[in-house]
RNA sequence: GCCGGCGUAGCUCAGUGGUAGAGCAGCUGAUUCGUAAUCAGCAGGUCGUAGGUUCAACCCCUAUCGCCGGCUCCA
């Protein structure tokens, strides 16, 4: 067996018996809950990233106030040493245990095991579970976890059953993992890109004013600023085309593309007179607009109509989450309009241009999934099925060719077509949604969005809705996190902050700001009345510092520190805007300092 | 939208059925300083909002808005 099969393999078997450890504590703490609390039902009780959730029917509410009772109750269970063992039952003995035992839950679970699979038990004590397993060995194997949180959680994950209550917990099977884990935790707290977002002076949502609605500082708009430059100039590299087009429009057009229908409970309504307009939640009816603005022949395909595009979607207030979800956003959006020969070239060049603008931002790790129609739900969708298997295939195929790993989610795809969907994956390993890719057979179909063929008969266009950065507010985020807001030198708002120690260098370090300046850079001059310790802490973030003291004055030279490493020398100021011009123009994600 | 928790100064937080507190930030003054917090003084809140209970509510109750952790949904 070669080295690397057998490293693969006790790799998957550590995976595995970290899963078994976790599934065996949640099944200890159902056990020490249903002590604690007679009567309790209980859900489900699976493994997770980071540990284990069980969930729970209960008439009393749990708070993290019960948790060290539970917790308490736990360990006692563990130090028994009682031996899980795994026994296959008939349906009608596990059907007798449950019902004698009022796990109505676990009822309907059990009528859903298939006919060919047997009924699995696992027991520790009096304690008995319908479970698949594995189980470790006995309850004494476990005892490194903590109990986390509990949040309401829908059975089945449906919203219209009823909520249990879920106690999240954290496992490991080794004391340090568990408390790295908490660490991470803790300093995941401290890169919260709301926390930052206030720190930074980055941006701000006022509930008065409305929730969801965010308000870009300087900082922040300059950031947002320095992104959407960036993405217009990749854009018109590749053939694409901007536009500007209106935000509100009269119902008449989001009754024509669907939406309207299909997507009313997002959209703001403006009655106005006896007339009836909508706040556009999705771009492409106007880019439609544009399209169908004259007669388009196949010579002219495809046509690449991009805008920085927002949009308002009315979210339910519950969803709503710093950047990360918002009601109004700006999405970087593109409508691709081509001919079926040119879909999957098409299709296979957004992929492209995702892969690379995202690595430019430092998101070298994706998650990609494949988002398909669940045929189950046809009335969801417009379409014929048959055009949405052509669709799914084109878009499966173009992945593959690519060699590029994917999951195939089924009931994902959006109304109107299939999706090729990005996860920008931060340093936690925490997913969010960006690049999209969404094929559209119907659209087209149903506004009559057609062109000339060679042969002069009217043929139906194919519509391609994409985005690479998702929405702007989303990514700002996610890059907010991904740094912890030390910004890369060519995305840093504000680039170099110059301080003078005294006041005697005032003159010359406002000479200096304003050579900067004219260099192109974003420069801030901190001539407070402070002690240079002071002003260095307050500008840590800050790639670069320039210290001007007497020295530097004297010699013309500044002092340069550069973030998380430090001093690195005085040097004319000419070397240093070389230095940093060319880091900026290179889009240095980090310097050795910023891996420490 | 649902479940639970929480809303006190710009921020982070303490507090109590009987006249609202700290640190940081802010302002004023002093200090002119060499690589992660100089000192002093001043100012700042109808305790999210609206009702109710009470002699008296920041505290108890109800509603509402918002935030946080999840669920559902999603760019």
């Amino acid at each position: 067996m070669s080295s690397e099969l057998r490293d693969e393999i006790s790799n998957k078997s550590d995976r595995l018996g970290l899963e078994e450890y976790r599934h065996s504590t949640a099944h200890v703490l159902a056990d020490a809950v249903k002590q604690l609390f007679p009567g309790t039902k209980l859900g489900i009780g699976p493994a997770i990233k980071n540990g284990f959730y069980y969930d729970f029917d209960q008439e009393s509410r749990f708070s993290d106030s019960d948790f060290v009772a539970i917790e308490k109750r736990m360990r006692e269970i563990i130090a028994k040493d009682l031996p899980f063992e795994r026994s296959v039952v008939s349906r009608e003995e596990a059907r007798r245990i449950f019902e004698a035992q009022g796990e109505s839950y676990k009822l309907e679970l059990l009528s859903k095991v298939p006919d060919d699979e047997e009924v699995v038990l696992y027991r520790h004590g009096d304690f008995v579970d319908l479970c698949r397993g594995p189980h470790v060995e006995s309850t004494g194997r476990l005892g490194v976890f903590k109990l986390t949180s509990v949040a309401g959680a829908y059975w089945l994950g449906d919203e219209h059953n009823p909520m249990l209550q879920r106690i999240y917990g954290a496992a490991f099977t080794d004391e340090r993992e568990l408390e790295e884990h908490l660490r991470l935790v803790e300093e995941a707290k401290k890169r919260d890109h709301r926390i930052l977002g206030r720190q930074l002076d980055l941006f701000s949502i006022d509930e008065e004013a409305g929730a969801g609605l965010v308000y870009w500082h300087p900082n922040g708009a300059m950031l947002k600023h320095i992104i959407e430059d960036f993405w217009l100039k990749e854009h018109l590299k590749r053939g694409y085309e901007l536009l500007s087009t209106p935000h509100i429009a009269k119902s008449s057009l989001w009754h024509a593309s669907g939406h309207y229908s299909y997507y009313k409970e997002n959209m703001y309504i403006l009655p106005v007179g006896n007339e009836e307009y909508v706040l556009k939640p999705m771009n492409c009816p106007m880019h439609l607009q544009v399209y169908r603005s004259r007669v388009r022949s196949y010579r002219e395909l495809p046509i690449r109509y991009a805008e920085l595009g927002t949009v308002y979607r009315r979210e339910r207030s519950g969803t709503l989450h710093g950047m990360f979800r918002v009601r109004g956003f700006t999405q970087d959006d593109a409508h691709i309009f081509c001919t079926p020969e040119q879909v999957e070239a098409e299709v296979g060049s957004v992929v492209d241009l995702a892969l690379h603008m995202l690595k430019v931002f430092g998101f070298e790790q994706l998650g990609i999934d494949l988002s398909l129609m669940d045929r189950g739900k046809r009335q969801d969708y417009i379409g014929d099925p048959e055009v949405w298997d052509r669709s799914e295939a084109i878009l499966r195929k173009v992945l593959q060719a690519k060699s590029l790993d994917f999951r195939e989610m089924l009931g994902e795809a959006a109304f109107y077509g299939p999706k090729i969907d990005f996860q920008l994956v931060d340093i936690y390993g925490h997913k969010q949604q960006g690049a999209t890719i969404q094929l559209d057979f119907n659209l087209p179909k149903r506004l009559d969005l057609d062109y000339i063929g060679s042969d002069g008969s009217e043929q139906h266009v194919v519509l391609i809705h994409r985005t690479i950065l998702g929405a702007l507010e989303r990514f700002v985020a996610a890059l907010i996190e991904s740094c912890g807001g030390a910004f890369p030198l060519w995305l840093s708002p504000k680039q170099i902050a110059v301080l003078p120690i005294t006041d005697t260098q005032h003159e010359f370090a406002s000479k200096v700001r304003d050579d900067l300046l004219d260099a192109g850079f974003r420069v801030l001059l901190d001539d407070r009345n402070e002690k240079l310790g002071f002003k260095i802490r307050e500008h840590t973030k800050l790639p670069y510092l320039l210290i001007i003291g007497k020295r530097e004055q004297a010699e013309g030279s500044v002092s340069v520190r550069r973030r998380f490493e430090g001093q690195i020398g005085a040097m004319k100021l000419d070397e240093f805007i070389s230095m940093a011009r060319e880091e900026a123009q290179k889009r240095v994600i980090f310097t050795e300092g910023d891996r420490r």
